[in-house]
DNA sequence: GTCTATAACTGGATAGAC
DNA sequence: GTCTATCCAGTTATAGAC
């Protein structure tokens, strides 16, 4: 196609149209992220099943011949509400990782290792906001589930809980993986019960905690499971 | 109506009668367990809104009809299968509760406390089989969603909670309540990641562990909470 | 790019026969 | 109690106009 562009049009028409091409890029770009904010709230708070593609498209304020215009489908839309999200916090938490690696050496802690792998999910969510908390509930309630959950858990997540296990590996080296992956998984529950907010220990804890004080969690996340990790190394 | 009968009826019309009731009832109930059974085994796999009545009605060889003759809707069939386990297991967990409060005396240990408030929901899924595996996805994947979940384990779940969380302050009396509470939030987390049984540690261990084995993981459990309470204990 | 219109289908629910 | 038949609302998806 731009092939043929470049014969029929003149060098003004050429630069007119791109110039407008990069308008409908943005434009483009635009509507794709409403779209995309309008079906990332929907799923939080009702479910992947739980959601129309009506929903989504009258929230975003467009027809649902433009949702499936962007995305083909509603499993599309899904697959793009994590793209969009899971590639930015994959970068920050590596990023997080690299440096720390570099610079702990062997010094090695339980707490850091913890805070290295944890700190960066929580941050994010609470510093850039709205849209990221409900992406937090999303990845909470598809890493509980079983039906696709775990698959897309791994295809997301899979390097960075690698990178960490190979952290506790370092720091205990006498420890059967096996165990270590046992005491990952107990983490990665508490983790994903933790950025669902669901409101449970509010009620629970007659108002005591919320659920949506994501630092605290962060901070007794880390405290109890230092402690835990106790049961779990090798004697020094 | 039994006012009716008792007018008409002969009084071998009426034993009769109630003889075929009691087979009536029995059959009654026989149905209601087969709509149930397939109920649970869908919605564990698909969740909630992933499931129609009609690929409940199929499952259990029915048609919809009666399916809405027994249980109204599809909430209604949701909150029997909830009903049908939870009554079940409340039961059977307040029973050792009881014991051990009554045998431990002031002799408290986290180990135990732990113990009495897991095992008793580990055993049974493990031992009672089939079914009792699919609701224990359900109840995994309810506890970390946000659409009515909290409301569902808070009514189920609230009053074990609590005498848990009871058995907590009476080992660590100067905690704060609040610190108990976010204990409880984090092994909760724990707890219902594994009880959904999603696949997703056995991918990440490269098979050295499999959410099936549901005893290991009440080990493990136990041994990484234990050591864990350490942060939240008040110094003896 | 965005919307209108509509086709084709799915799912929940009920009336009524047996 | 259980099924047949059916209705109706809601949903996905696409063709085609602008």
């Amino acid at each position: 196609m731009s092939d043929v562009t470049a014969i029929t049009a003149s060098p003004s028409a050429k630069k007119a149209s791109r110039r407008s091409r990069r308008a409908q890029s943005e434009r483009r770009e635009e509507t794709s992220n409403l779209i995309l904010d309008a079906a990332e709230h929907l799923f939080a708070h009702h479910g992947r099943d739980g959601v129309t593609l009506r929903a989504i498209a009258a929230a975003a304020g467009f027809d649902t011949a433009l949702v499936h215009y962007y995305f083909t489908d509603k499993e599309g839309v899904f697959r793009a509400v994590w793209n969009r999200r899971a590639s930015v916090l994959n970068a920050i938490r590596n990023a997080t990782m690299d440096s720390y690696e570099a610079e702990a050496g062997e010094a090695l802690t339980i707490e850091g290792v913890l805070d290295v792998f944890l700190r960066p999910i929580f941050e994010t969510m609470v510093n850039l906001g709205d849209g990221w908390i409900d992406f937090a509930a999303i990845a909470g309630a598809t890493n509980a589930s079983r039906y696709g959950g775990a698959q897309i858990m791994d295809e997301y997540f899979d390097p960075i809980v690698e990178r960490f296990v190979g952290l506790l590996r370092r720091l205990s080296p006498d420890t059967p993986d096996r165990e270590l992956y046992w005491y990952m998984h107990l983490l990665s529950g508490a983790l994903t019960q933790s950025l669902a907010q669901t409101g449970r220990i509010d009620t629970l804890s007659g108002g005591l905690c919320r659920s949506s004080d994501l630092m605290t969690i962060l901070d007794r996340m880390i405290a109890t499971f230092s402690a835990g990790f106790s049961a779990v190394r090798s004697p020094i």
